[in-house]
DNA sequence: AGTCAATAGAGTTTCGAAATTTTATCGCAC
DNA sequence: GTGCGATAAAATTTCGAAACTCTATTGACT
């Protein structure tokens, strides 16, 4: 269910009806409701009292800030790893970059077709870089924070094909991390996600101001 | 019920049965089992699969964690308020200091007795301090963590008087921020954390490592 | 005596219906 | 014709019981 949301096959502002739901994922309704408040928790869906759940708004203020908060917080989570990380963490980074090559970014050849797996190993190789940080909360701030900008990326995907060669941008990010070149890392981190906010914003010229 | 687990009443490790719970606060097994859920999502219950909930357990390690992380979190939320905190900003800050002073930090004049309007206010003058950092999420983490490091001064407060004179530290950091003095502001503010951590420390040697 | 299996008990989770609240429709007055 | 109020329908939330899972105790066997 998460992934329908992430994926877009439920719309932002979508009211989320719980007997429609009951019956689309086979469930009673109190786990149903369970879902729904986690997927509250971690900011996809909002609930207002007494009024149901729907699917967040996106807009345009929203991503810019999303990207800032990601940005000061994945400088942090990566010059900690840098300066923490043991041998095994450093494996780790280089395992799931070789991983995140081996799967197409498309399940098509022919047009841009989002690939479930590519996605994963795409998250799994970004928790990667920062698992050292010694911080399970900054962890999981960064991750909170990397599935709200995934349903953007999703998005942005289903309008425009934003086929781009990020295999360098991950490699670069890959190599100066581990060579333990903190500064160089970050800025290009940094840049990696502006870069991606840009796509972002010019696939979607619809994108609502707020 | 936040409250309970924050003040102490609710020990840390204490299984959380739901029947007991029930009867406690007058309520069904699916409100109970939403507020739980939500705790949990805080980070102030844990919860195993088919083995209920139980209250997050508290150790040194996860202490320093939580501060440190708290400081990298706040540190950015500042400095960022600071940049582009407007008038209304400052004069929200200024009022909760102010409110801050007006209030005892305990109940009761001969021994240290938990205020609840007092940690109200100093969770609101926190709260003030960053409300301009242009990031909602960041607020929020924050926010998160003073909660989490909030049942940890209870606890020490339960064992040990920890009374110290913060209202000059609080001054001091807010005489910095309106003063957009940045530097001094962090500088003052991550001090403020580190002591907070240190005495908690000395008054609770009986905190378990991890 | 120790270990393992089976059973009884306690506790968690789920289900579907009842109750409360919100939303939309219809009628009436102005 | 428009605005307001009441009624009816729809949806959310809550409740208590049933079903399922885990845990502890007891008994038998090695």
């Amino acid at each position: 269910m998460r992934d329908d949301i992430l994926i877009g096959e439920l719309q932002p502002g979508d009211k989320l009806r719980v007997e429609f739901l009951r019956a689309r994922y086979a469930v009673g309704t109190s786990p149903m409701r369970e879902a729904l408040s986690r997927l509250a928790a971690d900011g996809l869906v909002v609930h207002v009292d007494q009024r149901g759940f729907r699917v967040s708004a996106v807009s345009r203020i929203e991503l810019e800030e999303l990207i800032k908060t990601r940005c000061w917080l994945e400088r942090i989570a990566l010059r900690e790893a840098i300066a923490n990380g043991d041998p095994e963490w450093e494996e780790g980074v280089v395992l799931a970059f070789h991983r995140l090559t081996r799967a197409s970014r498309s399940s098509s050849e022919t047009s841009y077709t989002i690939n479930p797996e590519w996605e994963r190993l795409h998250r799994d190789y970004h928790r990667a870089l920062i698992a050292a940080c010694g911080s399970r909360w900054l962890q999981s701030y960064c991750e909170q924070l990397n599935d709200l900008t995934h349903r953007y990326r999703q998005i942005a995907a289903s309008i425009d094909d934003p086929r781009r060669d990020e295999v360098d941008e991950h490699r670069a990010i890959m190599e100066a991390t581990i060579a333990r070149d903190d500064t160089r890392a970050i800025a290009l981190l940094v840049e990696h996600f502006m870069r991606t906010n840009d796509i972002i914003l010019a696939n979607m010229p619809s994108l609502p101001d707020e």
